[in-house]
DNA sequence: CCAAAAGTGTTGTTGATACACCCATGT
DNA sequence: ACATGGGTGTATCAACAACACTTTTGG
């Protein structure tokens, strides 16, 4: 937008119309999937007036960085995670959303790989837990909030991309992939369409590997196919089950 | 988030690690519907550094009000116009996107009528003008890039909500709609196949009343009906053309 | 041999697409 | 009469859902 004349910037004055706000902050909802749970990362501050509370992995946003870059930085900080699918929910302003101070968070949301992840002893975090998405405690400030519309946006996404792949092993079943998207979307998928739709994208990549050590017939593994995913994405692709 | 120990606030220190932001404001990129053509609403403003530029529709978020009710008001406040749709896209923090000050914005979009639409006499705003969309000047700022977005969100928005009635007057024509949706999603669409899968949503009611003053044919008028449409939008609803 | 998951095949139904055609009305 | 858009009907094809079936492997 365009400023008002310059006595009027909220550097000048910040007493009239635009009081201007106590801070910027980044919270993150970190999306993990074991074996057939959908969960997120939370964690328990170790200072601050919300001590000993669960809520979103948050920090403040630098003023020489952008949203994008603070969210990357502080998951990095945490779980040592780099190059995660990472995307910006929405900004939540509510005015009462903190008591005392205005403050208004950006929301992202991140999905990470379980097997990659390692949480870092952190200066701000007591402790980190997975909590599976239908088991969340009652979180500081809108958290639960901002958790629910992130599902939301989980949801939405998932079926108009193949983000899914980012919270998968590199290697992996047909099975493993669609429980992922049975337990995101809380539906029920049928086996032989299912791999007869996946196969046809022509998103997943054959391997000569499969299965060890299951007490079953060993399932061949697959990988996603970025290359091909790159081309298809141009011209939009339909991943409703 | 949770805040870091008092001594760290941004009230009481401003220049350690969170040095804080100047600004938020909200940046609005209004969508009309004009004969054929989708247009957005710009406005030049009157007063600061971008004085004679064009840009979106703009202001600033005040402490008391959430970023909705700032949007709100600032659409109101230059158009008169209430209870529109109007939806958060994202905020935009390029550390950057304005010179001199760290100001984020928070991208927002409506759709309007342009028939209820009065332009009112601004304190900040010299003249406001539609433009189509693929005749967009050079705007103040970042806002190239809002409404790019902005056009992005709305294209898959319309696909899976049927947000579009909002840019049409209460009655309009099977045409109208089809012909908006081939604007706004850049194709052609069959005129027989589109009657068809709108009608078969019953997301339309069937006026008794005709198009006046046509030199053909006069179509029959139609209109959103909301009811039904709340039923329908529990449980999903396909709007691919 | 049985359990458990991997993987294949078949069939009916639905819905999208492409087109051809007739209808009403103002000039 | 003809141009313009309104409106109907139909044949073809691709995608999907439902479900029955066979295969592999460990215990």
């Amino acid at each position: 937008m365009t400023f008002p004349s310059s006595q009027h910037t909220p550097q000048s004055d910040h007493k009239i119309t635009t009081p201007g706000i106590d801070g910027i902050t980044i919270d993150c909802v970190i999306f993990g999937f074991n074996k057939a749970s959908l969960e997120v990362l939370l964690v328990q501050h170790a200072e601050g007036e919300s001590i000993g509370k669960w809520g979103l992995l948050g920090g403040y946003m630098k003023r020489e960085e952008s949203a994008d870059d603070a969210a990357h930085r502080i998951v990095y900080e945490l779980t040592s995670l780099d190059n995660i699918y990472l995307e910006q929910l929405k900004a939540f302003t509510n005015p009462d959303r903190v008591p005392e101070r205005r403050v208004v968070t950006i929301g992202y949301y991140t999905l990470v790989n379980r097997e990659d992840y390692n949480i870092k002893a952190s200066l701000s975090v007591i402790e980190a837990k997975w909590y599976k998405i239908n088991t969340i405690p009652d979180l500081i400030f809108d958290h639960n909030e901002i958790l629910k519309f992130s599902l939301m946006q989980l949801r939405n996404r998932v079926r108009q991309a193949p983000i899914g792949f980012n919270l998968l092993p590199e290697k992996f079943t047909l099975l493993q992939l669609m429980h992922l998207y049975e337990e995101i979307l809380g539906i029920e998928l049928d086996k032989s369409n299912f791999r007869r739709k996946i196969l046809h994208m022509k998103l997943l990549i054959a391997l000569d590997e499969k299965q060890q050590d299951v007490s079953h017939r060993a399932a061949k593994l697959y990988k996603f196919d970025a290359e091909t995913y790159k081309k298809l994405t141009e011209k939009g692709l339909n991943f409703e089950f």
